[in-house]
DNA sequence: TGCAAGTTTGCATCCCGTGCAGTTATTCCG
DNA sequence: CGGAATAACTGCACGGGATGCAAACTTGCA
C-alpha cells in the first residue's frame, strides 16, 4: 500500500505539507510579519520546535513547492530530444510546463502573490531561482556545446520573460497565463 | 569649505560610510554570520542601538552603495538622446556605465563577491535589481510608448545579461569587465 | 517483548530588530 | 554670548527568530 516509504515517511510528507498550508494560510490572511513561527506550529500540531525540523525558517516554510517546480522544470529540459538546439529545448520545455492551458496550480499563485508583496519573499524566491538558473545554464551549455557565457545569457533572460510575463500576468488575472508567457518569450526572439 | 550640507549632514554620512567599511569588511574577514551587529558597531564607534538608526539590518549595511550605482544607471538612462529607442538607449546606457575600461570600483567588487558566498545577501542583491529593473522598465516603456510586457521583458533580460557577464567575469578576472559586458549583451541581439 | 533508531519536545541561549525615554551634541537666534 | 529648539546617540526592555542539547517518546524490527 505505502506510497513510496514506510509509514515514517510518509508522515513526514503530510506533516510538513500541514506546516507549509499553516504557514501559508496564515501569511496570506496576516502578512508575513503578522504571523509568527508559534502560531504557525499550532496551527500544525506541533512544537514551535519542531517547525524548526522542517524548515529552516519562516519563509522556507512559505516557500516550499518552489523547488518542486524547479525539478520539473530541469527533468523536462533533460527529457527534450538530444538534437533540439539549448535554445529550443528551453523554450520547449518552459511551454511544456508553465504554458499548459490548465489553469496554473493554486498554490503557486498563492505563493507568488504573497512574494510580491513581502521583500523578505521576494528576496527568496529570487535566491532559489538563481539556482535554477545554474541548473538550467549546465543542461543548455551540454546541448550547445558552449562554456562561454551565452548558455547563460540564454538562461537566466528566458527566465528573466518567464518572470516579467507572470507579473503582468498577475497584475490582472485576464487572459491566460499560457498565452502571456508565449508573448514574453516572443519578445527574446526578435531583435529589440 | 562643507561639501554640501552643514556638519551635521557631513558626520552622518561619514559615519555611514564608516558602519559600512566596518561591515563588509568584518564580513569578507569571518562571513556574514560569523559577525554580529554589536562587532560591526563596536568597530564603527557607535552603539548597537544606533547602528540601526543607519541601516535598517546587517545586509542593508553590508550592501550600501548598490543603490548610488542604481540610481546612476537610472540617471543615465533618462539623459540619452530622446531620440534613441528604448533598447538603443539602454544598452548605450549601460556600457556608458558598467563598460568602462576604467577598473572597476573594488568595493563593488568585494560586495558583489560577497553576496556569491552568502544566500542571504545574494537574496538581497536580487530584491534590489527587481527595484531597479521597475524603474528602467518604465523609462523605457515612455520611450517606446510601449505598455506592454516587451519594456519589461527588454529590461530584465538585459540585466540578466548584465549579470550572466558579470558573474562570468568574476569566476576568473580575467580580461576586462568591459568585454565580457559587451560580450553578454550581444548574445541578447541575435537569435539564439 | 524488548532493543535500536528516529522523532518530538522543552529548555536555555544568543542574536536581531524596535519602541521608548533620557542624555548629549549641534544649530539657531535673540 | 547664551539659552532654547532641534537632532542624534544611547541604554533598556521586550518579543521574536533560530539553534544546541538532552530528555522523553514513537516506531520499526529482530
Amino acid at each position: 500500500m505505502s506510497g513510496t516509504q514506510g509509514l515514517r515517511e510518509r508522515k513526514k510528507a503530510e506533516t510538513r505539507l500541514a506546516v507549509h498550508r499553516a504557514a501559508l494560510g496564515l501569511a496570506v490572511e496576516k502578512g508575513y510579519d503578522g504571523v509568527t513561527v508559534e502560531e504557525i506550529a499550532d496551527t500544525a500540531n506541533i512544537s514551535r520546535r519542531t517547525f524548526f525540523n522542517y524548515f529552516s525558517d519562516k519563509a522556507d516554510a512559505m516557500m516550499y513547492g518552489e523547488e518542486e517546480r524547479h525539478r520539473r522544470l530541469v527533468a523536462t529540459l533533460r527529457d527534450r530530444p538530444a538534437e533540439e538546439s539549448g535554445w529550443v529545448a528551453l523554450r520547449a520545455a518552459t511551454l511544456e510546463l508553465f504554458g499548459s492551458f490548465d489553469s496554473p496550480d493554486r498554490e503557486w499563485i498563492a505563493r507568488t502573490r504573497l512574494a510580491r508583496r513581502h521583500p523578505l519573499l521576494l528576496a527568496r524566491q529570487l535566491a532559489n531561482l538563481i539556482h535554477l538558473e545554474q541548473q538550467l545554464a549546465t543542461l543548455v551549455a551540454e546541448r550547445d556545446g558552449d562554456t562561454g557565457v551565452r548558455p547563460r545569457v540564454m538562461v537566466s533572460s528566458l527566465l528573466a520573460a518567464l518572470r516579467a510575463a507572470t507579473n503582468v500576468w498577475l497584475d490582472d488575472e485576464a487572459g491566460s497565463l499560457a498565452e502571456a508567457i508565449e508573448e514574453g518569450l516572443d519578445v527574446l526572439a526578435g531583435p529589440y
